[in-house]
DNA sequence: CGGTCACGAGAT
DNA sequence: ATCTCGTGACCG
């Protein structure tokens, strides 16, 4: 299926300074622009320190509530939830009006992937933490043609059961295309897991975003969304995530931005392509990801590593070897082994050794 | 790894 | 009769 717009529908007018396709035919102008926001967001904070006056604080500071704010809060502040729910392995901020996360926070070590909880034991469900009046169901998403997308990946809680289930309640989920989530999201979040082999720790904020684009009748833009289910839940045109690898020292060495399209994403796109200075990101959601950190000496993710997704062959190389580890019986055994020969893929060693010992175990159970 | 859907048992 | 839940087949 072919992607119509891969870019975000920037236009020459647009207020946003940097356009993807400025940025793919501008190789270095990537790196450069990814970095002189990281260098002049760093110079803004050495100019003006942390104690500059931060507005988002004013309702809660040192301001003088009078009389008269206190009686027009009479009845009280419109409550529209925690503002930050906690888990036992993330972090997120709810949505109640749209039904899905606004942000999600995880911090991951290789530890994290390695374990043997597993998704099929856990279901999706309402977060038994949300009022009933503003959570999704099941129900909104089954036959929606929307996927149940995680922002905090299944796949890393494989140390914990319970983390791993609560990564499953619908507060950390919203509705993903299917061929996105299975496909690119999915090596992209593979991706982020492998990085854990290297630094001690990936920290990975994950999100919605609802991005407007140019209606040719009348030349406005316009946000245009659907909501599914009984819910109304919101369909988000695009995902973002911030991904920073940690040193030993814990110190941030690397960061990149990314801003996708909630479509189907084929093998030829690379993740570069959708590599976004974190000002553009952050002026689109609304929020300051990272207000404590020191972004001094923090380079661009993506020509300290390479940003690499798996290729095709490796991620179908990777299912089936998957597959044929999961089998039960010989029948599912013999199916994945003959995927290799249906796609014209050779086995790795790996591979090769995992059916071997599968079928000596599975023959032994069914011969008898 | 990421998902959906069909189907049958059991409860309502 | 209809819904919920667990299981297993299937797909990228």
């Amino acid at each position: 299926m072919p992607r119509p717009e891969l870019s975000l529908n920037f236009n020459p007018q647009s207020p946003f300074p940097v356009l993807f396709k400025e940025m793919r035919g501008f190789l270095g102008g990537v790196v450069a622009g990814t970095l002189s926001s990281i260098v002049a967001f760093g110079s803004y904070k050495i100019l003006f320190g942390e104690d500059k006056p931060d507005l988002g604080q004013q309702d809660t500071g040192d301001k003088q509530v009078s009389p008269f704010h206190r009686d027009v809060l009479k009845y009280g502040s419109p409550d529209q939830g925690p503002s930050v729910r906690y888990y036992g392995n993330h972090v997120l901020s709810y949505n109640q009006a749209h039904k899905i996360p606004n942000w999600v926070i995880e911090k991951i070590s290789a530890e994290n992937t390695k374990g043997k909880a597993n998704r099929k034991n856990v279901k999706f469900k309402p977060d038994p933490g949300v009022e009933e009046l503003f959570t999704a169901s099941n129900s909104d998403y089954l036959g929606s043609g929307w996927s149940r997308g995680h922002m905090a990946p299944a796949g890393d809680n494989k140390h914990d059961e319970q983390h791993m289930a609560e990564t499953f309640y619908l507060s950390n989920i919203l509705p993903q295309n299917l061929d996105n989530n299975a496909g690119f999201w999915n090596r992209f979040e593979i991706y982020c897991r492998k990085l854990t082999e290297k630094y001690p720790n990936v920290r990975i904020y994950s999100g919605p975003l609802f991005i407007a684009k140019r209606n040719e009748e009348d030349g406005k833009k316009y946000v245009k969304y659907e909501v599914i289910g009984q819910n109304e839940v919101a369909v988000p045109t695009h995902l973002f995530k911030i991904v920073i690898v940690e040193n030993a020292k814990n110190n941030p060495v690397a960061m990149g931005t990314f801003i996708v399209p909630n479509e189907p994403i084929s093998f030829q796109h690379h993740l570069k392509e959708f590599q976004v200075p974190l000002m553009d990101l952050e002026r689109r959601a609304g929020a300051r990801f990272l207000p404590k950190m020191n972004v001094n000496h923090v380079q661009d993710l993506c020509q300290v590593e390479t940003c690499d997704l798996m290729k095709k062959t490796e991620f179908d190389l990777y299912f089936i070897g998957r597959r044929i580890n999961n089998a039960t019986n010989l029948n599912q055994l013999q199916k994945a082994w003959n995927e290799l020969s249906q796609k014209s893929l050779e086995p790795d060693e790996y591979i090769k050794r995992k059916y071997k010992e599968k079928y000596d175990e599975l023959s032994k159970k069914e011969g008898g």
